[in-house]
DNA sequence: TATATTGTTCACCGTCTGGTGACATCTTGA
DNA sequence: TCAAGATGTCACCAGACGGTGAACAATATA
């Protein structure tokens, strides 16, 4: 290839038009760009072949940008995970009421935001994918992720107010729920039957919803009180 | 050792010294060797990496032999699932007197039951890794392992005998609870914190096994039966 | 001894990956 | 006007991967 003339020396160019097409110039945009396509192809194939490669493509950029601009997968996975809507707030998992929320019984309480909790992750293909991810893999993107969790569920039992017993570790028993709905969630991206709960049907689900109420009404339940949450 | 005469085709070899040193020429024992190595690599690398490069070179064995004996990859995959001891058997997780599980009331031998199966799966490395990857990719040993599960909850369910009651989902409580068990244990492969629960602590678990058993007393007890498990 | 058959190794292919160096083009400030 | 820097494209590298063809070695069989 002969005289594809130079650019910063003066040499000068001769006129070969530019391959691209249209190529706008702005970092910003570009970085959004990137940061996007790491959701949609979450979303779209799961983060097995997640990589710079694909990346690229599915921003319609040059992968080395995803170097220049984050420093790497990992630097561009932190950003994702700073910007995307991952997990519920605490608001989403207390209802849309907060005062009915507020007068609900404990266990009430502890029921409505487990199930809010399950709701909302099976609503978030993203979150359900870096679930899956978290267990194969610790990067930037799964050490924030698990990080958030932590800071989401504190946030949270504390704000469900559950009463403290001696022989009641509520803390622990809403764990194990909220873990059993993270796997039972996690397992369901393909349609599964998981110890005879079929995770691919509405009715599967409902068994989930009832046992949840059920455990959470009769565990944390203070005794010697019949209050119920409304119908 | 000099003639290194031909072969098939006549056209002759010049004498050249094997390279390989010991070939023990034995079938049986390479399949073998290529199934133990599965189990090796899983129980030290985990599921990712585990290809065939990997799993010949753990043989020490020539990768080809993979398509020869078993068709590839998820042939001897499904092989390992067949031979390997990967669920604990329903006796394992009545514990040690049958007669001693018996005579408990429900409540006492679903409680013991979901202990004995944590503490089962927290013992075997290569089904800690199987439930990791169960989570991110379906494929012949996945599927195996998940009908085996399949089999071993059911038949757990029905040795347990709960009671049927009808506002009692007692099959969906176990499930919820055997979820729970099966995403922290995988959690646990790397030391991690889960809604306030350290994983990497013995007092972490004892705070799960004792809510395992808070939530399978409160939950199935019969009511008005004051029975207790022995202490 | 000659010939299949079986067991094993080796060398190679195409493809994908993460990563980098060189170049082209646009924008901006002196 | 023009040089410097920012933004973006492209070609290429080395390494790992799954997969295959063919040679070679040992044994069984005729």
């Amino acid at each position: 290839m002969p005289g594809k003339g130079s650019s910063r020396t003066g040499e000068s160019g001769t006129d070969r038009p530019p391959n691209g097409t249209a190529r706008i110039r702005n970092r910003a945009a570009t970085r959004e760009k990137l940061i996007r396509a790491v959701g949609t192809l979450l979303a779209r194939e799961g983060f097995k072949g997640l990589g710079v490669n694909a990346v690229a493509k599915e921003a319609g950029v040059d992968k080395v940008l995803i170097y220049r601009y984050f420093g790497g997968l990992p630097g561009l996975l932190a950003a994702y995970g700073r910007e995307g809507d991952i997990w519920p707030s605490v608001e989403d998992l207390m209802g849309a009421d907060p005062d009915v929320f507020r007068r609900m019984p404990p266990s009430g309480r502890a029921a409505l935001a487990a199930v809010n909790y399950l709701r909302a992750i099976r609503r978030r293909p993203v979150t359900r994918e870096l679930l899956a991810w978290e267990m194969t893999e610790r990067n930037g993107l799964t050490a924030a992720f698990g990080e958030l969790r932590e800071t989401v569920t504190r946030e949270l039992i504390e704000g469900l107010g559950l009463p403290e017993e001696d022989n009641t570790d509520a803390d622990a028993v809403l764990a194990l729920i909220l873990g059993a709905v993270d796997y039972l969630v996690t397992l369901s991206r393909a349609p599964r039957r998981y110890a005879g709960i079929d995770l691919g049907s509405l009715s599967g689900w409902k068994r989930v919803v009832d046992a949840i109420e059920l455990i959470l009404d009769r565990t944390m339940e203070v005794k010697g009180r019949g209050e119920e949450r409304p119908p």
